[in-house]
DNA sequence: AATGAATGAGTTTTCATTCAT
DNA sequence: AATGAATGAAAACTCATTCAT
């Protein structure tokens, strides 16, 4: 691919010099998703992204921006909120429910949740970061979940129930199973698989949400 | 320089040699459970154990052989099983079904999950850990939800349901929350009270679990 | 501030890189010898290597591996055995043997004997290195004396010895000059010079193997 | 021996008091001359004497006066000189020399040679001690046993000799045969006894001193 | 622009020494 | 007197960052 002599065909240094920031941040969230940001050697990502230690400090001025850029990056790559659909739609809420939920699970089926994890895990080393995720990410979210969750019980869909709290119950499940599939999925003895999880997980969840289960209120 | 006759104001040396380990392990769970493995330092650990650097190495080897001590005690003194319980149970599964769900909740309100986080930002670095707590805790706790809910369907109580699954999807709230709320919790600016996710949570699981709501296929 | 154009002060990277290995080992090897082991400070080390503690980390993984590496360079760059030399000698044994430990006496009074001093005191610490000492430099010197030996007795230029422990006998004064000189050296008040000892050695230990000595033996 | 109440027959309390520091040079001793000074703990020495730790401050200031304790007190139980025998013998000078040199033999047979490898190992980073050991030890031997080659000479039971240079030569080979069989001895593969390296020493040397063999000089 | 050798600040770890019991 | 828990100075070692090439 990388012939040294046509410059005609594709100009490769150009190319790559352009590619130099995103192959490291790359590269970056791999290596910090493993292993935490103390545990992460610069050297090691820069090796990974296929360049020399000291390139990295050509783009980024230290760990913690290389760091910060790559959970950034990696957290804008996946999360497509999403929030026009919601307004737009036509059909029922449980479908439209149904839909988003689907969106999400396919980010964890194919990214795993290394970025959620590692948001967790450092919040407290990096509160800035942290509460940039809470505000622009999670609470984003969970607003939009509400919102749909307001329009079935507005058109009758749903049974009545507590928007916001039901926002996050319905968004746990799909959070921790990125998040330890990520960090504890090798080590399972008869692991469930993504399948059987998901089709269990819309089906309590819908069924949950829906009227007509006898209702036995708590206490 | 001191007076020689207050022996009883300077605590006793035994007593406080045997009391260590457990001040240290402690301090270690608290400051690892804040910074992670690589960002703490042992120092500060036993600083805030009220003792000296040196004073750790008396205790444990290395700051790896605390860290584990401490996550293994976290878990321990944390988890409750209770599988002697559900054998011999004799109301209804939800009831059975709700009173576990409390336990874990009220682990949750009052310690927060740290030693979750912890575990899943560490298991890449300390992959025995990671089996440990697999192997032993989650999926003998999922085990037991999974038990719980074959007697419910067992008994017309419960409609039929992939029971492996549905304990995931049951216990993954559970867990998320405790994680978020230790990480994040402090920076959502509306927070939804522990009580008001718990009263939902439950509502909407037990719910999603009974017969009766118009079942509806998905496709 | 510094000059650009004067490249060829600056001496090139690439070279001295090629360099470390052999200035740690010098510099190492002279403060082990002085020091030993244990009392010897790794950052000493890389200062008499006009460099930096961090740096010697770049060459040598620990203190253990630049120590042993430093015996070994400074036993192998010393020891010349010559065991070709033995087969091809057409003259006297006496001549040759005189040969052998003229050659030994001048990597004494060039080199002292740090390396003999240093093996000897730390064997016990490192019975690897003093194992592979006795194995590859000790022994094999003891068998090129004992061929000697037999040699010159075989041709009857010797009375009969018993040849292994005689080469002890000759050795050792030429192993305790090394250590004691580059030991205690400095420390003698009216020191008998390298030469008077050498003429003396030979002039004893080749009269003690000759014939015609009035055979006396004791008790 | 040890019985706990019979004040009578022995103050067993009072007698290991004053034992304290005999025991503490003892275990120091061994294992100063295992390890060096450096890489000697003092909680090994004070455990390998049956104390505690800090009941070695009780006897010594610090590490260092218990080392130099330790090799004096080694060198000083050692070393038999004998200076009154030589003005008072009238047998042969021969007899005088190997009756010295069997006790020094003596010496080494029992007691190894870890106090002189100690000394020497150790004289760079303890000058004074060095220097003491080479003023009141070593050249007073070597003093006496000139005086013996002396009184030979004048005897004309040996030949001409250079007396100082001889001495040495004579002490060099018990010295360092005394150092590395303390050091190296347990790493031979087919170690030559004591017995027969003495008996080889004597011989050569002995006849190396005496007339008659036909005088060749070197070069 | 890219490299990777070099640096030294920061951590882990050890152990001589102190001192309350 | 004896003990051994506690301390903290000092040494080994790591790695983010710099900078000459």
């Amino acid at each position: 691919m990388e012939t040294e002599a046509t410059p005609s065909t594709a100009p490769p240094r150009r190319r790559l010099k352009e590619a130099r920031p995103a192959q490291l941040i790359a590269a970056a969230f791999e290596v910090f998703a493993e292993k935490g940001f103390a545990a992460t050697r610069l050297e090691d990502v820069a090796r990974r992204a296929g360049l020399a230690k000291g390139t990295a400090y050509l783009y980024f001025p230290n760990k913690e921006a290389l760091f910060k850029a790559a959970i950034r990056e990696a957290v804008v790559a996946r999360i497509a909120m999403g929030e026009r659909d919601v307004e737009e739609w036509h059909g029922s809420s449980e479908d439209l429910l149904r839909r988003m939920l689907e969106q999400w699970a396919e980010v964890i089926r194919t990214h795993r949740g290394g970025f959620l994890k590692l948001i967790i895990a450092e919040a407290k080393n990096f509160p800035d970061l942290a509460e940039w995720y809470q505000r622009e990410v999670a609470e984003r979210g969970q607003r939009l979940m509400a919102a749909i969750l307001r329009r079935g019980m507005e058109r009758g869909e749903f049974r009545p129930l507590d928007a916001e709290a039901t926002a996050l119950v319905i968004a746990c499940p799909m959070c921790f199973r990125a998040i330890s599939t990520d960090a504890l999925g090798c080590h399972e003895t008869e692991p469930v698989p993504d399948e059987r999880f998901f089709t269990t997980y819309f089906d309590i969840l819908l069924a949950g949400l829906r009227h007509g289960a006898m209702e036995k209120t708590k206490d």
